[in-house]
DNA sequence: GCGGCGGCGCTTG
DNA sequence: CCAAGCGCCGCCG
């Protein structure tokens, strides 16, 4: 396994390179796939097991992260639970995974609302493609063409795909 | 409808 | 083999 290149993801221009070699295949995996998490998003643990090849190692995903060798750097506070909460962390507690993606630019307030109400992606009507509530591609549309959904069968049900960026949802 | 909790699941030390 | 760990789903009250 060669080093993996990171980039440092708050001036997006320094390149550092850090030795993964220790670490177990699945943890190598579940880093790098963290790596692809853009500054300002959020993906949930599930997404990552998933992406990965492993859909049911939700909770192997979380001890990865737990054991992550450079945090921040390898932005792991930017996995968050399905279910839209904010999920644990290491340095510093929940609280300063929270200050982190705010100072990132996640709109928290919306995340957590959505979370409450069991809303887990969002639609545009004119696409018909959705999305995690933080993919970008929600941001442009008009407020009244966005729609909210529970879950994937409720996206579908309404005749809406995932989106190719964000992935949501394993391609059928 | 909704918060809470048990049990399940996977990887690692 | 066993228990722990940044989780998740379903069932229950």
């Amino acid at each position: 396994m060669e080093p993996a290149w990171v980039e440092d993801q708050l001036s997006g221009k320094r390149r550092m390179q850090f030795d993964l070699r220790g670490l177990t295949a699945f943890q190598q995996a579940v880093l790098r796939k963290t790596l692809e998490i853009p500054r300002g998003q959020v993906r949930p643990y599930g997404w990552i097991a998933r992406e990965i090849g492993h859909p049911a190692a939700v909770r192997a995903v979380g001890s990865a992260l737990a054991n992550n060798p450079i945090p921040y750097f390898i932005p792991c506070h930017r996995v968050i639970r399905t279910d839209g909460l904010i999920g644990n962390y290491g340095g510093g507690g929940p609280e300063a995974k929270k200050s982190i993606l705010t100072m990132e630019g996640v709109e928290l307030k919306r995340l957590q609302q959505m979370a409450k109400s069991g809303l887990r992606y969002e639609g545009v009507r004119s696409t018909r493609v959705f999305c995690f509530p933080t993919c970008y591609h929600g941001r442009s549309a008009k407020a009244e063409n966005v729609v909210l959904f529970h879950d994937e069968s409720e996206a579908y049900a309404a005749g809406y795909r995932p989106c190719k960026h964000c992935r949501p949802a394993a391609v059928a």
